[in-house]
DNA sequence: GCCAACGTTGGC
DNA sequence: GCCAACGTTGGC
């Protein structure tokens, strides 16, 4: 199995929106490199939900993946904010995944993380990450739920 | 292929 | 709202 940490802006969609919808097509992916992380996602991958663009950014919970790549139908959508006029539906461009909670964490805020040894290498710290969607090592993701279970 | 301009991300 | 970082675009 692989683990992985996923973005999203809780004024847009956050674990509560995951939880009270139970599946979501992750839309809105538009950068090459995270795509291509989105085709590598397995069913039964999970992920770390990050809260970006948030007053505390940090991570929320952990989802899994339950539908792998498929193309996002959102960039064919002329009035959604993601279409992509240049997308060819022949060849689409940009894909989605779709996901489903697992379980609430208690919020480990980003000034956290930042103090975890075990994240030292995790480009979610690195300096202008900005990257949406990308792979965690074992390690990186058993640190996050550990920190996320314990009382504090 | 270079690179300046521009748009977006995301922390603060 | 600001701004640093970075990806993309497009002229040449």
């Amino acid at each position: 199995m692989a683990y992985w940490l996923m973005k999203s802006e809780p004024d847009v969609f956050g674990y509560d929106d995951l939880v009270r919808v139970k599946r979501e097509g992750w839309d809105g992916i538009r950068n090459y490199q995270a795509r291509n992380f989105l085709r590598e996602m397995r069913k039964g991958d999970q992920a770390v939900f990050y809260h970006s663009n948030a007053t505390p950014p940090g991570v929320a919970g952990i989802a899994k993946i339950v539908g792998e790549a498929e193309p996002d139908p959102t960039q064919f959508d002329p009035a959604s904010k993601y279409f992509d006029p240049a997308s060819n539906p022949t060849d689409p461009r940009w894909d989605w995944v779709t996901v489903a909670p697992v379980k609430r964490l208690r919020f480990i805020p980003l000034d956290e993380l930042r103090t975890m040894p075990q994240l030292a290498e995790c480009r979610l710290l690195a300096r202008g990450n900005r990257l949406s969607v990308m792979p965690l090592t074992d390690g990186e993701f058993a640190a996050i739920v550990a920190a996320g279970s314990a009382k504090r």
